[in-house]
This record gives C-alpha cells, sequence and structure tokens, in this order.
RNA sequence: CGGGGUGUGGCGCAGUUGGUAGCGCAUCUGGUUUGGGACCAGAGGGUCGCAUGUUCGAGUCAUGUCACCCCGACCA
C-alpha cells in the first residue's frame, strides 16, 4: 500500500483524490469519467442511504422505481428542462451487436436501429410524470410522495471522484400535490431533512436557502439548497428540493378532479442527493492523515489492535478484546478487531486513521498486567491509556463527544471563514482566497452574470437560515437597493 | 472543442550521443521482529500504448494514430 497522501494545505484537489484512492473509498474505472466504489467507500455510502431513507419514510415518503431509459420524446416535453439537461445526455440508439464482416470483434448491427432513440436517464422528472398520469385522476389519489434510489448519467466534460462522475447513485424524491402550499412546504420539509442529516450524521454544517433564478433546476419555480462549506473555502451544493409548480404535469397533461369537481393541474416538487456527499465527507473533515469519519455513519466505529509476541499473549488479549467488543455491539456500535497477524501494530494504527475509524483500541501484554487499554481517538489524534472497567460506556459516551467535535470544529472553520462584504474591490480579492462573502445583490440575473464572469463567484443561496441578514443596502456590484444579503462563493 | 502534458512489470518512476530494459513500493519463500507505517537473504514478474518508417540495431529518431491526465467552456 503506497503510504504517503499529498498534504492538504499543498494542493487541496491532490489530497482530496489521494484520499479517495487511498482510504480505500473508490477508484478511477476504465470507463471514461465513471468511478468504482469500493467496498469501504460503498459502506459509508450505505449507512447514509439507511438513515435517509429512514428520515423519509418517518416524513411519509415510500420508495419505487422507474426505468432507466427514457424515449426521447418524453424528455422534450419540458422546454426548460431539456435545455438544461441536452448537453450532457447518453442516448441509446441501438438494441444489438453482431460479428464484423470484415474481421474481427463485434460492431453495432445498423438493422437494430431503435425507431425512438432512449436517454439514459440524466434525472427521472419526466419518465415518472409520465407515468403519475396515469396515477392520478382524484384530489383523493393526492399527495403522492415517491423516492427512488437509482443510479443516473450526466454525460459532464470533466470529472471528479464523487464530485462530478459520468455516472452516480443518488436518491430522487418526486411528490404531487393539490395545492401550490403543499407542495412549497413539501419542498421545504425536504430541504430541512437534507440539512438535519448533514448536521447530525455527517456533521456537516450547512447553510440553507433559495438558489437564485440562474442558478435553479432546469424546469422550478423554486429551488432549495443546503450549501456547505469545503476545507479550501469552496462551497459544495451537498442537496437540492425543487419546486416544480405545474411545469411538468402542464407538459404531461397530468390532472385530478378537486373538491368541486373541476380539473386541476398537479403541483409537483423533487428533491435529491448523490454519491456527492462522500465528496463532502472526505472534504469537510479529512486531515493529512487521511479521511475522519463522523461516528453516525462510519462502518467500523471502534478497532481493536492487538499488541503481543507470542501466542498466549494473543490470545489473552484476543479474550479481553472480545468481551469489550460484546459490549459495545450491545450498545449499537460496530466494531472490528484487526487480527492480521502479517502486519505490525504501527502499521495497522496508520492504516485505521486513514480510513478513518474514529476510535481505536489497542491492547498489549503492558494493558494486561494494569488492567488498562489504550483509547486513541481519530479526530484529535490524542490517546491516552485507561482502566478497563466501564471501557465501554466510556467509549460510547466518546463517540457521541466526537461526532460533537467534528460538527464543532467544521462549524468554527466555517464561521471564521465567512463574512459581510460591502465594496466589489475587496469582494474580488476576498472571494478569491476561501470565503463567503455576505452581500447585498440587486436579484438581477445580470448582475450575478456579470460577478460569474468577473470573479467565477456564483450566488450559492439566498440563506434562510445560519447567516439570515435581512437590512437594506445596496448591491456589491450595480449600486441598486437591495434588502437581504446573499451568499457568495466559488463552487465545486 | 481550444491550450498543456503523459503513455516503460500490479502501482510510482528512471532510462545519457540509438548498442544485452533498470530502480523503489507491492508480491512470493525463509529467518529475525512486533507499544506508531520492520529488517536481512533470496525469488518471480515487462513483445517499453499502437502502427508504419529510418537503421546492422529503436524504449530512445521521424510520421501517423489511440488512450488517459491537467487547465478552460458545461455541471450535483
Amino acid at each position: 500500500m503506497a503510504k504517503e497522501v499529498t498534504k492538504r494545505s499543498e494542493n487541496y484537489s491532490q489530497w482530496y483524490n489521494d484520499l479517495a484512492l487511498k482510504a480505500d473509498l473508490a477508484e478511477q474505472s476504465a470507463v471514461r469519467g465513471c468511478m468504482v466504489i469500493k467496498p469501504y467507500g460503498y459502506a459509508i455510502w450505505e449507512s447514509m442511504h439507511e438513515t435517509l431513507d429512514k428520515m423519509f419514510k418517518q416524513t411519509g415518503h415510500q420508495n419505487a422505481y422507474f426505468p432507466l431509459f427514457i424515449p426521447k420524446s418524453f424528455f422534450s416535453r419540458e422546454a426548460e428542462h431539456v435545455a438544461g439537461f441536452a448537453k450532457e445526455c447518453a442516448v441509446v440508439t441501438h438494441h444489438r451487436l453482431m460479428n464484423d464482416p470484415d474481421g474481427k470483434g463485434v460492431i453495432v448491427d445498423p438493422d437494430a436501429k431503435l425507431e425512438e432513440e432512449l436517454i439514459v436517464r440524466p434525472t427521472s422528472e419526466t419518465i415518472i410524470w409520465s407515468t403519475y398520469k396515469n396515477w392520478i385522476t382524484s384530489w383523493r389519489d393526492l399527495p403522492i410522495l415517491c423516492n427512488q434510489w437509482a443510479n443516473v448519467v450526466r454525460w459532464e466534460m470533466r470529472t471528479r471522484l464523487f464530485l462530478r462522475t459520468a455516472e452516480f447513485l443518488w436518491q430522487e424524491g418526486h411528490t404531487a400535490h393539490a395545492t401550490a402550499e403543499e407542495a412549497q412546504q413539501e419542498a421545504m420539509t425536504m430541504v430541512q431533512v437534507y440539512a438535519k442529516f448533514a448536521r447530525e450524521y455527517m456533521a456537516l454544517p450547512v447553510i440553507v436557502g433559495h438558489k437564485s433564478p440562474n442558478e435553479r433546476f432546469a424546469g422550478a419555480l423554486d429551488t432549495l439548497t443546503i450549501e456547505a462549506m469545503m476545507q479550501d473555502g469552496k462551497a459544495l451544493q451537498a442537496g437540492t428540493s425543487h419546486f416544480l409548480g405545474q411545469n411538468f404535469a402542464k407538459s404531461f397533461d397530468v390532472q385530478f378532479t378537486n373538491k368541486e369537481g373541476k380539473q386541476e393541474y398537479v403541483w409537483a416538487t423533487s428533491w435529491g442527493v448523490s454519491t456527492r456527499l462522500m465528496g463532502a465527507l472526505i472534504m469537510a473533515h479529512g486531515d493529512d492523515n487521511g479521511l475522519v469519519l463522523p461516528p453516525k455513519l462510519a462502518p467500523i466505529q471502534v478497532v481493536m489492535v492487538p499488541i503481543y509476541r507470542s501466542d498466549e499473549e494473543l490470545n489473552a488479549v484476543l479474550e479481553k478484546m472480545n468481551e469489550i467488543k460484546t459490549q459495545l455491539e450491545a450498545l449499537g456500535h460496530s466494531v472490528k478487531i484487526d487480527t492480521r497477524d502479517t502486519l505490525r501494530p504501527g502499521f495497522k494504527f496508520a492504516e485505521w486513521e486513514l480510513k478513518g475509524v474514529p476510535v481505536r483500541l489497542a491492547m498489549g501484554a503492558r494493558d494486561l498486567a494494569a488492567g488498562t487499554v489504550e483509547v486513541a481517538r481519530r479526530d484529535e489524534l490524542t490517546k491516552e491509556t485507561m482502566p478497563l472497567e466501564g471501557i465501554a460506556q466510556h467509549i460510547d459516551t466518546l463517540l457521541g463527544d466526537i461526532q460533537q467535535n467534528i460538527y464543532n470544529k467544521a462549524l468554527r472553520f466555517r464561521d471564521s471563514n465567512i463574512e459581510k462584504c460591502d465594496d466589489w474591490e475587496e469582494f474580488k480579492t476576498k472571494i478569491q482566497t476561501g470565503k463567503f462573502l455576505l452581500c447585498h445583490w440587486d436579484g438581477t440575473v445580470e448582475t450575478e452574470q456579470a460577478i460569474k464572469d468577473a470573479t467565477k463567484a456564483t450566488i450559492r443561496c439566498i440563506p434562510i437560515d445560519s447567516c439570515v441578514c435581512e437590512e437594506e443596502g445596496k448591491c456589491i456590484y450595480s449600486g441598486k437597493p437591495s434588502k437581504q444579503r446573499v451568499v457568495f462563493a466559488i463552487s465545486y
């Protein structure tokens, strides 16, 4: 195993990439822009998946599954939507291969051309709304609150592990409602679910807010977002929730008969988070020694490394370790005893740190004699020797402390890198140094675009929590009046 | 699609004016080790991205081609 990980301070992108690879989360696939998620990485994704799934069900949602392929004609029904995704679609044109008549290998059978091309879903609004049409006729059929866990394909020009891959895993919720108010409430509920998940499970402080019109989802009337700050000060959009109005209902002619007996178009939302959250986890908490996983999502919360010179010593240590393991498991924690006999303890310490395991226990002859165990915490890289008595309870508490500490650290970092800015020259300089700047904005697309062209910075959101700042002021760019500051940053 | 770069054992790389393909890591065997990434000894593994050309002779030179990476435009 390669040992050196690039220093975070030297080259943040390379550090990130190194970490994803060396912590055994993923690797680049032979297929352009695609990624192999390795078992350890997938286990983290599964933790996220399970937790989110529970939260969705608690808010009344059900899982369903819709097809991977979308007929081209469906896709083009909603004008803005198709404009938003047209440039990055994978298209299926044929359904058969044949032997190459001129030699080796196979070619696409020209006789097997599809009458209508199929688009590999980049998102599923269109296929789902074409289905919902058949499900909805009366107000009694509403609301429909469905989610699907799926893969989608977006043929991006440039890709990065987890943050932007040609194919990625995600969940997409698609709901149908009788009223605009109810749909808007749904979009808000779900963005708050995401914020709660980010904060409480990923230990990731996020700002909840509305996207500016420029940054909205193609086909949405309003897009709500959670925005996180990475350790280089760049913003990462970690999840979105869209109020789609009646756009898709109209495109797919989904109407219902209301209580007054009148026909009305259905109101819609959609919301999603993806394996990009894995990238957020790496970038928000990792350090020069590797990954730092929040205990609530770590596939292994406690790893134990036995230290021994003989089989007798090993067996004695393992006996104690198994006792602790049983106690910890009874408290609901996942524990691994690293019994690999070909590796020395020092190597194992470094490796589990690289993989971000929150708590490490080491025990050897010395501890056996004294009735102690060495407890190391990943977040602070500290260790102390503790009595075996009450150790499980202590670790249970420690895991909670670590979860909180990781969040607090990230929060402190973020808050120390957010500031108000009212001067355009100052803005241009400061925004490049990795800051979130709270600025007044005149509300126009033109201004937002001009700022983006000049600095690459975009409006990450118009915040509704964390850093709301409603006050009179003048737009940082145009000088026109503004009533609220918005969050500007350079983003991933 | 523009600008730059790289293709050599599993991974990371070196390879001079063209002359028997090398190093580190990893792997395998044996031994000593084991409280922060062990050490010694030995072993296995490569048609040098592909094609054509120049040459007695090409990893090296020429032409072509393919792939990948980085920087832009596009995006969760």
